[in-house]
DNA sequence: CTGTATTTGTTCGTATGTATT
DNA sequence: AAATACATACGAACAAATACA
């Protein structure tokens, strides 16, 4: 029902690395599109249920794995894999 | 008296709170007349020492309550009394 | 009609304080 | 002590709507 996922603020992973494990999943699934926007930080942090610094973690995660590339004032944006 | 409002940041209440209650006391006290036009975001976040971010804020909170209307593009008037 | 200036709107970036582990 | 997590606040960049010459 929920659609929600469920991070689990008390679970073995850390909240942020649950966050990214996600967000790469729904990149993986094909659920973000190469070169799609996705929805801004803050609201990643309320449709998570976790603050703004532990999605910034997250994202700081994707995009050393080279998932995902941020500009500043624009947006975030799902990386084509070359 | 003052003048000039204090914003305490490190007062009891958030910042944007108090300056939400400085600008309905200024409606209130008809400084700030019926139709009126509010000098623009910025230049209140500039006189109160506050960040854009506040000053969003606190609008939101008047607009909330009745007290202004804001229009994109063109800026924020205070709303007749009924 | 075409710019340009003004003003609000959105989004990412950074800093600080507190609590918890 | 150090890292995580949350909340607030400030700052910077990008964008859109409006007005007007």
């Amino acid at each position: 029902m929920s659609g929600v996922p469920a991070i689990d603020p008390n679970g073995a992973e850390l909240v942020y690395v649950q966050v990214a494990n996600h967000m790469a999943a729904r990149i993986e699934s094909g659920e973000w599109e190469p070169n799609r926007r996705l929805p801004p930080e803050r609201e990643l942090a309320d449709f998570y249920g976790v603050s703004y610094d532990s999605v910034r973690r997250a994202t700081a995660m994707l995009r050393e794995q080279g998932l995902i590339v941020t500009v500043h004032g624009r947006g975030t944006f799902v990386k084509p894999r070359h």
